[in-house]
DNA sequence: CCCATATCTGCATTGAGTGCATCAATGCAC
DNA sequence: GTGCATTGATGCACTCAATGCAGATATGGG
């Protein structure tokens, strides 16, 4: 990696670390891309060079491997039936929460979300696009066993109760491990009322 | 109902009526507050005077009736379990999503979402708003049975279900029947795995 | 008819976000 | 090392959503 690259990396790290320090000491509205920039050093002009939205700064090592789920149903066993590779999909992909589970990112995050709007439709929407990029994959790969519709339900169901798990677990403050095994509890949840009977 | 209030409830229609023809013609992000107000013949200022955001104006007849839900919960019979109480919350507030579904404003708010960030946030805010207040109800009403994420993420399930299956089914041009049927199978989805075996 | 009140309006301002032209540093070829 | 293309940073002007404030105007009640 060249100098050039270094330095953007360093000018990126800048302006996440001091939106951290102010959104902390102050909240994420109460804080203005201006603000951020000045104690980054820079101008407010490379702020959104870096992120699209005040926002994206906080979401820069948000890494939910949705590739991950995607690759589980792809890799499906040809007898396989769709609620057991719901099972692995949902499985990898919460094992696989990793830094920003630990780093207290998220929890930052969830904090923040908690007093701004702004931040709680962000969080949305990264779950929203969990849930349809995963229905679709899951309709193209059992397109006798679940109808778009079916599909679409199963993982609004899926994403509404991890999301929700994982956001009442990090606002209780439980370790990141607590947390994961609050998000299984919720994909388990949907999962058994699937397996129960069929589910179209 | 006096002149002044009679004034007053039809600039609110003329606004209404002037966005969703302009939020049709050119979609949502295209159209300015400005424009809208002009269309009805009033000041920018008069729009927020009625109306805290510009999506607003398209929730104006948004009607899912949470109260019905929350009631539901607070006249449970005192030996009824919760999956019971739920059955019965849900399908209350299920046959009660009313003349938006008919009019046609979900529909043109589905179709509008697909192209704005902004308003799918709004959507999303909506659902939000129900999962937490059941989900609290819910605990305070089977504070042995169910600890805070356990309700949390019980209802996240289900609002998320419910919706996606709303969404999904309003998407595909289902009549409205049909929607509540989509809505009804997503509860029972969730439910089903909550019956099967006890969850916590 | 007069006064309190409520609606509507204009104006100024903040803050997010974008387009554009420019400057300066980097990387690269020779 | 010199020359040149690239690219990251910046300043400036601009649009748009949203808010505060101060008036103009109309309504409704006495």
């Amino acid at each position: 990696m060249g100098l050039r690259e270094r330095k953007k990396q360093r000018t990126r790290q800048d302006m996440i670390e001091a939106a951290i320090a102010l959104f902390e000491e102050r909240g994420f509205e109460e804080v203005t891309v201006a603000q951020i920039a000045e104690a980054a050093d820079v101008s407010t002009r490379t702020f959104f060079l870096h992120f699209a939205a005040k926002d994206d700064v906080l979401f820069e090592s948000a890494d939910v491997r949705i590739d991950l789920g995607l690759q589980a149903i792809a890799e499906r066993d040809p007898d396989e039936r769709f609620p057991a590779v719901l099972r692995r999909a949902m499985d990898e992909m919460i094992s696989n929460v990793g830094d920003d589970l630990v780093s207290g990112a998220a929890a930052l995050r969830v904090r923040l979300a908690a007093t701004s709007p702004t931040l709680r439709a962000r969080l949305a929407q990264q779950y929203a696009t969990i849930q349809s990029e995963m229905a679709d994959a899951l309709h193209k790969a059992f397109p006798d066993e679940l109808h778009p519709v079916g599909a679409a339900t199963l993982m609004g169901a899926l994403v509404g109760a991890v999301s929700a798990a994982s956001v009442a677990a990090i606002h209780r403050g439980d370790p990141p491990e607590d947390v994961r095994e609050a998000m299984r509890l919720g994909a388990d949840l949907v999962l058994r009322g699937v397996e129960a009977r069929g589910f179209r």
